[in-house]
DNA sequence: GATCACTGCTACGTACTACGTAGTATCGTA
DNA sequence: TACGATACTACGTAGTACGTAGCAGTGATC
């Protein structure tokens, strides 16, 4: 799906969700600014909330108390292993591939 | 998209491909090799030739002379850009999160 | 005390695209 | 000559990213 403003996009929604839960608690809305000011990704309510009920219904995140106004998830131990492991592959791609592209901080 | 076996995918196809293209020249069925080789994810034909074409459209990658059994490609200097930008980022999300994570090497 | 901006979520439609499967053809090799 | 690897085409399905619109509560400002 066209990501962003080029047609490469390099981290989906979910995984987007899942390390921002990593940080602690937070309900949607937060998940989005939180996103938006560490990857300059911006969200929409749409693509977010959706993401949101797949990941729970994947067990990966799970929801707290719910003050009326707010939804409150947390990452779940299954949701950090998952994070944990997509992450490392992620940062060793990343290398793999300024390597290959000749960058010397890689 | 269910990517592999989980729900949480990290690298879209023009990711993987565009990365792959950075080591030099190579004609598709190349390409899904080496990509499974780097990340263990298979690039079904579909996919893989499908994100060749969107690739080639966006000019981040160009057709070389085809000997008429393979179709290789190499990648743009438009491409090695937008590689570069994105690894970046990824390499930057991933770090972060896994200092979020509590993980010791991030 | 009406308007405006921000917070926070729901609902909905569209179009993209990831993925699988089947099929075609060439080549090497045992 | 039959099998496996190489190399790509064609096609259908369903998942899902994304945008827009809408609704409601909470302030701040004038």
């Amino acid at each position: 799906m066209p990501r962003q403003r080029d047609r490469v996009g390099w981290a989906e929604p979910a995984l987007l969700i899942l390390a921002s839960l990593a940080d602690g608690p937070k309900h949607g809305y937060a998940i989005t600014k939180d996103v938006e000011e560490q990857t300059s990704i911006k969200l929409g309510p749409g693509t977010l909330y959706a993401a949101i009920a797949r990941l729970e219904e994947s067990g990966l995140i799970a929801p707290l108390d719910e003050d009326e106004r707010r939804r409150p998830y947390r990452i779940t131990a299954e949701g950090q292993t998952v994070l944990d492991d997509k992450l490392r592959a992620m940062a060793r791609f990343a290398r793999t591939g300024l390597t290959r592209l000749g960058v010397a901080n890689a």
